[in-house]
DNA sequence: GCTTGACCTTTCCATGATGGGAAGGTGTAT
DNA sequence: ATACACCTTCCCATCATGGAAAGGTCAAGC
């Protein structure tokens, strides 16, 4: 039995939310820092750890890449960041997330407009293969 | 110099927009036949094989997967096909397309939110870091 | 004919984030 | 002692795409 707030990895998974496979990749990529470990060779985590996680688990579900995350665990854990930083990132982020929204609300939008128009007979002619098909010329 | 019609791989992708790289992938994956060559081994195309990339490189455009693209080949290629089989398929990827929408809308909601309050100070507190690290209760 | 440069061929490797599984060690409860 | 749940590392797969290496081919110019 262990201490109090010392957790192995699937603990520390569930306490995350993190999956312990992932953690173990983020560990081998060098975004969090290698765990203590037992002498049996258990990974070990404390309280401070698992806020680390659950700080990239809350950044993953804001769409940050790995590497973005890397910039803001680092400006977190600079007590003398300019939050100027943070700011940027986030809205490089913002703008990446607008630019794939509208990417997809695009194909959306051309997609419903084709399947309005296809009566779903069997048989019948398509409109949206047909117009898979007609773009062979424009553009 | 070749008959007219007849495209070496670097011609065809040109003409149909898929990369001569993907052409090949495409075919090693049997989502198109596998090109006619030369006495050289060159793969020749001709109008109808660029059609079908055409086709291919426009429902790419339009979000679908490669096994779903072949899904809709197969059906377009199919003179006694139902349409309906078209139209749930792309029901279903505008379902997707809604879902990561909402997705990624949701993200940018709360992002921009924080970053709103996000001062850009130096050495201010930032509400972007305290949230995604505030975050380790909450569920 | 020979060189050059642009094309073609295949094969292997990389991306980003994640999961699956195998093979073997550990820890604990019955 | 046995069973079971967990841990370890290592390799492989996904999805669509690109890069690069090492070598063959073709057309143009000299």
């Amino acid at each position: 039995m262990h201490q109090a707030a010392q957790l192995n990895i699937g603990e520390a998974a569930k306490a995350s939310g993190v999956s312990a496979k992932m953690i173990r990749h983020y560990e081998s990529i060098g975004l969090v820092r290698e765990a203590r470990r037992t002498e049996a060779g258990y990974r070990v985590y404390g309280q401070d750890d698992v806020r680390v996680l659950q700080f990239v688990h809350r950044a993953r579900a804001l769409g940050f890449s790995l590497e973005q995350i890397g910039k803001l665990l680092d400006l977190w854990q600079d007590k003398g960041r300019a939050s100027a930083d943070v700011r940027a990132l986030a809205r490089a982020h913002i703008d990446e997330l607008d630019r794939k929204i509208a990417e997809m609300e695009a194909m959306r939008r051309t997609l419903e407009s084709l399947a309005a128009s296809c009566h779903g007979d069997a048989r019948s002619s398509c409109p949206i293969l047909d117009d898979l098909a007609a773009h062979q010329a424009a553009h």
